[in-house]
Formats: C-alpha cells, sequence, structure tokens
DNA sequence: TTCCTTCAGAGGTAT
DNA sequence: ACCTCTGAAGGAAGC
C-alpha cells in the first residue's frame, strides 16, 4: 500500500510511483496577483528580490471582487389510514398510547377534516405571526403581550405599508454597487441536470460561492452609513441572487440523502440548506414532498433549531414539535404535520439538521445529522394548554457520527468527560490563550520532534521604532466607512474583515492595523493579532504524520492562525528545500485556484516570504497538505511598510466541521525544480496532483 | 397569480 | 437576553 507522505513523515526512497508522476498532466497554474494597476504603492524586500506590488482598487469594485487567486480563476396515498406497514408484532405501535406524556392523544383523532383553506383562515387573523406563531410549545421570541397589539394594531396600521412594499419593491432588486459585485463574479452557470441533481463538487461550489457573495455584500454593506432600522440580510440578498441564477443543486427534491452533502457537514445559513437541496423552506422546520396531487404529502427533512420545545437530550433520538398553531390555537394535522405523520406510516427516511448555538458568533450552526425514522407520534398539551404535536426521531444505525461529536466536545471543555489519548493538555505551555491538546489514539508515538512554540513570526533583524506618521488615528477602533482611517485606506475603502473575523476578499493582501495606529487590540482590522480564536488539538493521523484539527466549527473565510516561525532569507530557501525542511513555509510557491478556472494563466508574481517552523512555531506547522485543501493563507501587512511587519495568515476555505483536519496546498512546485525528490500525495482528491515538495 | 405560512437573522435596547 | 423588524421560498388557494 501507498503510505501518503505528509509533513512529519520523511520521503521513503523509491517510494515514488513513477508511472503516476509521469501521468501527471500540466496543470493550469494560476498564482497570487496584487493588482497592478492605477495607485500603485510597493515596497522592497531586504533582499532585494523582486518587490510585491499592492494598489489600492479603482473602477468599480472593491479588490478581490475580480479574477484573483485563489478563488477566481476567471472571474400511493396509504399514509392516513392508520395502518402502518412497518409494523411488526414486538414493534412499537403507530399511535403510542402508552407514551410518557400524561395527557397524550392519539393523533389521528386531530385530522384535519376542514375544508380547503379553513387552517389559513385560522390563522389569517393573525398574520403578525411573522416570527411570532408562538404555539403552545414554542419557546416565545415574541411576548404574548406585542401578539395582541399585532393583532389589534398590526393589521391596519401595516396594511398601507405592505402595500407599498409589495408595489415596488421588485424581487432581487438591489442597489447598483451591490448589482456590480454580483456581475463581477464570473460564475459558471449550471444545467438543469446539474441544478437538479448535485454531486460534490456542485455542492461545494454552491456553497463556496454563496459565501463569497455573501461576504462581499456584507463588507459593502458594513461600510455604508447605517440608518437606524434598515437590517441588512446579506444572506438574503446573496441567496435569492443564487436561485433567480440557478446556481443551486439537488433542487429536485428527494427523500434520503443528499448526492454531496456528508453527514456532520455544516451550515451557517438557512439559505444554504435551500441552495443544496437539504431542506428546502427558506425558514419552516419542516419540509414534504407529494409525489403527484393524489398523494399525500409526506416529510423529507426537518430542522430542529430551538424554536420550539424540541428535546433534544439523546443524540440519537429527537422529540420534535409540529407546526403551526399559536398560544390560542390548536395545531392541526396539515402540512408538515401531516407529513411526519406520513413519514410514521411509511417508515420513511428524514434527513435531520439540527441547530446549534454557535459561541463564537453567538448565530446559529446547523449540523446534518443524518438520516432518522419517525418512530412514534402523539398530541399533548403546550403550555397554553394548546395542543401541540410531537415526533419521536430515532437515526438510523451506521451513519457517522455528527451531532453526537458535538455533545461530546462540550463534555471536553465541561470538564464532564476526558478526551481519550491525550499525551499534553496544552503543549503551548501557556503561550497561548486556548489550550491546545496533544492527542494520539492511533499508535504509541509520544509526540512530535521537539520545538519552541512560538506564537508568531520571528525576524532575525531588529523591528524599526514603529512610525506613526504611517499608522491610523482611530482611537476608539476602525469603523468600516471611515474614509479618512488610512488603513481603510490601504485596504481601497473598505475594511478587509466581516463579521466573526472572516475575510471579505479571499486570497488578498491585507493591510491591518500595526503598531504605528492608534487604535485599541480590539479593533476590528486587527484580526490576525488577537491569538487563537478556536480550540486546537495536534493529533497523530493514520498516515501523514501528526496533522491539526479544531474542536470548534470554523465559519468559511474565518481566521485560523498565522505561520510561526523564523523568517528566511531568500538565499537560504534553496538550502532549505533541499534538505526537505519539512517545516518550511514558502509563499512564493503558487497554488492552483479552488474555483475550477476557464481563464489564460496569470503570470507568477511570488510573494517574497519564506518561513521556517522547524525549530520555533505554532500549531501551523502540523497542517497538512492537500491538494483540495480547506485553508487558505493569505498575507497580512501590519500597516508600517516594514518587512517584520509581514505575516502569513491561515483561513477557512469553507466551513469547517469540528474534529476536521484541516490542510492547505503546500505550492505548486516549479518546473525547474521537477526533478527534485518530492513526497507523493495520496491526498484523495479527484484535484490530486500527485505529489508536493 | 396571489396569498399565506414559516424552528431567520440583524440590530437595537435593557439588564 | 429580549424585543422589533423585514424576509423569501414554496405550498395552497384562487382564478
Amino acid at each position: 500500500m501507498e503510505q501518503f507522505q505528509g509533513r512529519d513523515s520523511t520521503p521513503r526512497a523509491g517510494s515514488i510511483d513513477k508511472s503516476r508522476v509521469l501521468e501527471i498532466k500540466p496543470l493550469r497554474c494560476l498564482v497570487p496577483i496584487f493588482p497592478s494597476q492605477p495607485n500603485f504603492t510597493s515596497f522592497n524586500t531586504p533582499q532585494g528580490a523582486a518587490p510585491f506590488v499592492c494598489s489600492s482598487p479603482s473602477g468599480p469594485f472593491p479588490p478581490g471582487a475580480t479574477s484573483f487567486f485563489p478563488f477566481f480563476g476567471a472571474p400511493g396515498s396509504q399514509g392516513t389510514s392508520g395502518h402502518n406497514p412497518q409494523t411488526t408484532p414486538g414493534q412499537t405501535p403507530p399511535f403510542p398510547f402508552n407514551t410518557p406524556v400524561s395527557d397524550a392523544v392519539p393523533i389521528t383523532s386531530f385530522r384535519a377534516s376542514s375544508p380547503p383553506r379553513a387552517g389559513a383562515t385560522s390563522y389569517h387573523h393573525s398574520r403578525a405571526a411573522n416570527g411570532d406563531t408562538t404555539s403552545s410549545g414554542r419557546v416565545t421570541r415574541r411576548s404574548a403581550k406585542s401578539q395582541l397589539q399585532d393583532g389589534v394594531a398590526g393589521e391596519a396600521g401595516n396594511g398601507n405599508a405592505e402595500g407599498e412594499r409589495t408595489r415596488f419593491r421588485k424581487k432581487g432588486s438591489m442597489d447598483p454597487e451591490v448589482d456590480d459585485i454580483l456581475t463581477s463574479f464570473n460564475i459558471i452557470e449550471f444545467n438543469s441536470a446539474r441544478q437538479n441533481d448535485g454531486d460534490k463538487d456542485s455542492v461545494e461550489y454552491v456553497l463556496l460561492i454563496f459565501d463569497l457573495l455573501r461576504r462581499k455584500i456584507a463588507q459593502i454593506e458594513d461600510s455604508k452609513v447605517s440608518s437606524p432600522g434598515v437590517i441588512k440580510r446579506p444572506d438574503l440578498r446573496a441567496g435569492t441572487f443564487l436561485m433567480t441564477k440557478n446556481i443551486r443543486t439537488n433542487a429536485t427534491k428527494r427523500m434520503g440523502s443528499v448526492p454531496g452533502v456528508e453527514v456532520g457537514d455544516i451550515f451557517f445559513f438557512r439559505f444554504e440548506l435551500c441552495l443544496v437541496g437539504l431542506h428546502s423552506p427558506s425558514m419552516a422546520g419542516i419540509d414534504y414532498l407529494r409525489v403527484n396531487l393524489q398523494e399525500e404529502p409526506v416529510a423529507v427533512s426537518v430542522v430542529s433549531s430551538g424554536g420550539y420545545e424540541d428535546d433534544v437530550e439523546d443524540g440519537n433520538v429527537l422529540i420534535y414539535s409540529g407546526q403551526g398553531g399559536n398560544l390560542n390555537i390548536d395545531q392541526k394535522l396539515e402540512r408538515g404535520n401531516l407529513a411526519l405523520k406520513n413519514g410514521l406510516d411509511r417508515g420513511n427516511e428524514v434527513r435531520v439538521i439540527r441547530g446549534v448555538k454557535d459561541l463564537a458568533s453567538l448565530g446559529k450552526v446547523y449540523v446534518y445529522d443524518g438520516l432518522y425514522k419517525v418512530e412514534e407520534s402523539w398530541v399533548e398539551k403546550g403550555r397554553s394548554g394548546c395542543n401541540v404535536f410531537k415526533f419521536k426521531l430515532i437515526r438510523l444505525r451506521g451513519q457517522p457520527e455528527a451531532f453526537t461529536t458535538w455533545k461530546l466536545i462540550q463534555q471536553w471543555k465541561d470538564g464532564i468527560s476526558s478526551r481519550i489519548g491525550v499525551i499534553l493538555p496544552d503543549l503551548t505551555s501557556g503561550a497561548e490563550s486556548l489550550p491546545v491538546s496533544l492527542v494520539n489514539e492511533v499508535d504509541n508515538e509520544k509526540g512530535p520532534e521537539y520545538f519552541t512554540y512560538f506564537s508568531t513570526i520571528k525576524y532575525s533583524k531588529e523591528a524599526n521604532s514603529a512610525d506613526s506618521s504611517s499608522g491610523c488615528a482611530c482611537a476608539g477602533g476602525c469603523l468600516p466607512g471611515n474614509l479618512n482611517c488610512y488603513c481603510i485606506q490601504k485596504n481601497g475603502g473598505y475594511l478587509p474583515y466581516v463579521a466573526n473575523g472572516v475575510v471579505a476578499n479571499a486570497g488578498q493582501l491585507i493591510y491591518e492595523c500595526g503598531p504605528s495606529c492608534l487604535c485599541p487590540p480590539n479593533c476590528k482590522n486587527r484580526v490576525s493579532q488577537g491569538g487563537l480564536k478556536v480550540r486546537f488539538e495536534v493529533f497523530k493521523t493514520k498516515d501523514k504524520g501528526w496533522g491539526l484539527r479544531s474542536w470548534d466549527p470554523i465559519r468559511g473565510g474565518a481566521y485560523i492562525c498565522e505561520y510561526a516561525g523564523e523568517a528566511i532569507d531568500n538565499s537560504k530557501v534553496e538550502a532549505l528545500h533541499s534538505d526537505m525542511d519539512d517545516y518550511l513555509f514558502d509563499a512564493t510557491r503558487s497554488c492552483p485556484p479552488i474555483l475550477p478556472s476557464d481563464s489564460n494563466e496569470a503570470p507568477k508574481l511570488p510573494f517574497p516570504l519564506a518561513i521556517s517552523a522547524k525549530n520555533i512555531g505554532n500549531v501551523a506547522r502540523f497542517m497538512n497538505h492537500s491538494c483540495s485543501p480547506n485553508v487558505i493563507w493569505q498575507p497580512v501587512l501590519r500597516t508600517n511598510n516594514r518587512e517584520s511587519d509581514l505575516h502569513v495568515a491561515f483561513h477557512a476555505v469553507r466551513h469547517i466541521p469540528p474534529m476536521t483536519e484541516l490542510t492547505y496546498d503546500y505550492g505548486m512546485v516549479p518546473p525547474e525544480e521537477m526533478g527534485r525528490q518530492k513526497k507523493l500525495c495520496l491526498c484523495g482528491s479527484s484535484k490530486c496532483r500527485g505529489f508536493f515538495h
């Protein structure tokens, strides 16, 4: 068997499969480009090597919206009878009268026999129910008082405004600036086959484009003067745009698993679930399918997100509350509730997406927890005394762990249970604000070679004293839209980050505030200076030596860490390559674009920086190579124009679930080095280049 | 075609 | 943490 040669393993002599290497096709080579348009700024490297050139953007787009490394290459109704065909002797009957709920009632007695639209009519008086259909079982998000106000005055008061909005609001209409951004994305059109049935590539592409758009729009919106009451929803803007362009996949509703979506995948917006075909309603919690008009609807997926009083204590069981109803109205056996009931009768698989609080952002993470089956259903009285449907879903066996892993990690954090295989609880010895565990669950190796933990890059030359003339003067922190801020100017008029330390533009040089700026350490433009944000562990992989992963979920674009180590003179880089320094970071190596490209190759313009983490380094030295990485690096210059303020920051390419190994592309080997010894790469990706240095 | 529903998400305010 | 506000897809009803 071939072995994957990772950073922590040495290549075996003769281990390279020559036939495989020979078959490698020429690769498109897109490299970091720092826009060389008007408004140049440049500086020379200390070694006098080719300068890298940066520019403020010109034209209508902020930097990064145009072709850019590494993302933009170019730019039968049996369900209601009560008979359960799945039931065999000894199994739980479909309508459990022995449910522990004291006032349980057979669910079929609530079958809606009302004429068409009866349900709608009954809801109608509370159109105010937007987000506040406070069902008897649902956790209220709005008070009963405000509901009452809505009921009395809301309709009349809003009637006019509602009409105006409907009349003048064009779907998908946006301001010109955002329109320009959207059209500047050179998006690959999806044919109808790809729209209807997806695969891994399609799913990844859709999610990537969604998030890039969303971040871009957020950056622009953030920079505008905020008018009170105006709510910015970059997620909806990006999502509707993709919907209208048909950049979506698995649009054909289906039962069971969804091609290209794996159990454990995470999402940060409901729209993402919709775009990849996992759960199509933009807000509702139950999705269902009607094979034809004669058929009853059957549930295909549910989102358990905290809106109702679900019971989520057991990782393999979900007690899900039905939809509809409110403080004064019973839930009805229609729509989603009926669909779940039919799912029970038929024994259908139901996808379950669990919403989990994201402590990093106070938002929500959606975890795809795989397939469940509805095992029981009943009706109980909610707090207000109205009927609420309950559905007991049981997770199918044999699926990868997902939500249970989240629960386990929480237990590790809370100290309720301890992580197995821990060698060192904190290999940084307190150098970082969060501990980094060293874990081996694979073999007996006691740890990587000795090194000194150091949290940032170390230059051999002493830094010059801070030059206050080149910093910003934002005493309260840099605010988006403040065009007087020196650092925002350097970034083309925008703050390079949006919420949660997420970069707006992937693969672009970032100007952060530096030592000479007057803004405080918690300035939003100092993301890479705030230390580690997620709980890492260094772990022994099966075949790649040591690797790095996180206990926390990581958003696409979020800052992960920098590459710490000793900055290497250009003149010595070659020697280190020859020495096969496993911990050499070489920014002159280009990486292929993350998105497929049909553009001409861009000229190579390397970033003049190399770092060795052989002797000193941080968690980044443990990240292994992959040709389909989930992490990319981008250069960060802490405003001062001194070479000692150059850093390399790693950001997530896409959302990364907990306990997923973090990998980045070590870069492509220049043609003149093709003959040199390489490490065989078996990252398993369809895009695998076969080897790396 | 229009109406209606719906386990969002942001942002402000009070604590 | 609570409250308020605008939202968009798609089902269901209406024409």
